[in-house]
RNA sequence: UGCCCGAUGGUGUAAUUGGUAACACACAUGACUCUGGAUCAUGGUAGUCUAGGUUCGAGUCCUAGUCGGGCAGCCA
């Protein structure tokens, strides 16, 4: 358990901090920023947002709370060609799944497009700013390379009249694609490449999901994220490892312009074992039909862990634990089905659900009696109530839950051994009902009368504790079991495909569920007891059910198998 | 032979800023249990990348090195 220190406001606030907190709680003590804390989060919606994503929404939206201040959500749409409004609704329901509120605070770099026009124009007239005609592949000649420094531009000293004319002709549509390019005059031998009179404008005669045909020059990141940030008020621009190098960029540009200058920060970004995080890769499982769409249970996306049967609380108590720093890290995966199962486990009803059915007749219960028995709905929980579960002769119970010929330590169902069946009564099996080819179809059964559940003489003891479910109350189910999406620990080598796990899916059909499972809905959780956490598929109605297993309980005898 | 960043158990993250390595997950063992769940208890494994140095004392400071990651889109 995290310890908590209770502030004065009554808020609580972890313990330990990590740099970044110790960063803005120095700035406060300076009285930085009148004191004000201004974060945001900055998708591009290009592709789906998945768990990385969390843990930076998790810690912009969660700094702004924890130090009073405010955090904006905007798009970083300055690439027509790559995003969609698709996209832009599935972040914005995403974030606010999991418990964000940007309040009016939407923004999109497209609301700055004329702004930044504007200013680029500052910086041509500052002779800071050059319309360049180099072609893409000379331009990427004269950069140089990591060791040698770049030339420069043959176009690098036109006349401010000139730029200003060409970049007017620029926006107006004048020149093709690719044609031409207004630069930032920075510096051609600076060893960081980003600084080598880097491209602020492109020409591209796409249509923006926004700003429809309006423009055909569109803005760089580098050029429009740091200035955004700074439109915005942003405090503390917080960023992945990966754009370290363009700090000195950012910098450049908000002190070019004399405009407010937020604090780029950067932290190392989620890796998670056994699955791929890269937008490129998500995009391409999805295309490719490796897995059915953004939202499949298998990914990582946040759509798809929502579909699986992960809630919020677990994802945000994650995020809380893995912790924020600038060393590369890869997560075991077990961390986040701990966090889920650490969460389901006080909120999820139990249910008990057969999913490999074997059918067990108690010879000596009265034909057509059927018994309603109390349950405990979750025993983490006593607010949660009760419930009856019918019993009846015929039964159903888990083919992995009988074995003629049991392994040491199995303390299940065998021939002449006793077995309680939860809820009911203790069992004890008499004989084996076989077909043909030798294949166990029934298992015949006598039941204890004195050992029902709850009774004053239901004192005995046994081993083991099986759940089952009655053959003429059952509903029939499909349940779909999810098994971790690569074969290795990392599979981000250039073979990353030929990782993935064939049997990442498994549905089965024909399971047997008890009654009071007949009208749940989509996005409910439950336990079923002794197998896991199971969330109700987008796909399931009344007459088709459709269950998820979102993790596996912990499972303590699959350990002592492995082990033998 | 460039620039930037990083390095603490199997995995992450801490260490009162120089005071004798902690927390979580994972793992193992035991107790309890009408979920082989939950819960509880116990245990193991680190001399903190290396080598020097400063100091009574270094994971924290200094010097030199080693290893890992990022950067050469008109992507973000």
């Amino acid at each position: 358990m995290k310890e908590q220190i209770t502030e004065p406001n009554n808020s609580t606030i972890p313990e330990r901090k990590h740099f970044i907190q110790e960063i803005i709680e120095e700035d406060l003590r300076n009285a930085k920023n009148n004191g004000r804390v201004h974060t945001r989060f900055p998708p591009e919606p290009n592709g789906y947002l998945h768990i990385g994503h969390a843990k930076s929404i998790c810690l912009n939206f969660g700094l702004a709370k924890q130090y009073n201040g405010k955090c904006n959500l905007r798009f970083d749409d300055t690439n027509p060609t790559k995003e969609e409004q698709e996209y832009v609704d599935s972040i914005k329901k995403d974030v606010r799944w999991l418990g964000f509120d940007w309040e009016e605070r939407e923004f999109f770099a497209s609301d700055y497009f004329h702004q930044l026009y504007d200013w680029a124009i500052q910086l041509i007239k500052a002779g800071k700013a050059f319309v360049c005609d180099l072609s893409g592949e000379e331009v990427r000649k004269h950069r140089g390379t990591l060791t040698e420094p770049g030339k420069e531009s043959p176009y690098r000293n036109r006349s401010i009249e000139e730029n200003l004319d060409l970049f007017e002709r620029m926006k107006k549509g004048e020149f093709p694609d690719g044609s031409r390019t207004l630069r930032a005059k920075i510096d051609m031998n600076h060893p960081n490449l980003n600084m080598r009179d880097p491209v602020m404008y492109r020409i591209l005669h796409a249509e923006h999901h926004r700003t429809g045909n309006e423009w055909c020059i569109y803005p760089m990141y580098d050029w429009a994220h740091g200035e955004s940030d700074s439109i915005e008020g942003i405090t503390h621009s917080i960023c992945t490892l990966e754009f370290e190098d363009h700090r000195p960029l950012y910098n450049w540009y908000v002190e070019q312009l004399g405009i407010h200058h937020p604090q780029q920060i950067e932290f190392a970004r989620l890796n998670l074992t056994y699955t791929v995080m890269s937008k490129r890769k998500l995009l391409q499982l999805v295309e490719e039909n490796i897995v059915n769409g953004w939202d499949d249970p298998r990914m990582p996306t946040i759509s798809g862990l929502r579909r699986r049967g992960y809630t919020p609380e677990a994802i945000r108590s994650f995020a809380d634990k893995v912790g924020v720093a600038k060393r590369d890290n890869m997560i075991d995966v077990a961390l986040l089905e701990f966090s889920l199962r650490e969460d389901l486990n006080k909120k999820a009803a139990r249910m008990m659900a057969v999913l490999r059915p074997l059918k067990v007749v108690i010879t000596n219960y009265p034909d057509g009696q059927v018994e309603e028995l109390e349950a405990v709905n979750n025993p983490e929980d006593p607010a949660m109530g009760m419930r009856t579960v019918p019993f009846s002769k015929v039964l159903y119970i888990e083919q992995d839950d009988f074995k003629e010929v049991p392994p040491p330590k199995y303390f299940r169902l065998t021939p002449g051994a006793e077995v309680r069946l939860r809820y009911a009564y203790i069992i004890k099996c008499t004989n084996v009902v076989k077909d043909a080819n030798g294949n166990i179809t029934e298992v015949h059964c006598t039941y204890d009368p004195e050992t029902k559940s709850g009774s004053a003489q239901s004192h005995r003891k046994v081993k083991g504790t099986i759940h089952w479910v009655s053959a003429e109350h059952a509903v029939d189910a499909e349940v779909r079991l999810y098994d971790r999406l690569f074969t290795e620990e990392n599979p981000n080598g250039d073979n990353w495909k030929e990782l993935i796990n064939p049997n990442s899916l498994e549905a089965l059909s024909g399971c047997k569920v008890e009654r009071s499972l007949a009208t749940v809905k989509p996005q409910e959780r439950f336990q079923f007891e002794r197998l896991g956490y199971f969330c109700v598929d987008d796909d399931s109605t009344p007459e088709n059910l459709v269950f998820n297993r979102a993790v596996t309980l912990r499972d303590t005898w699959a350990k002592i198998e492995k082990n033998q």
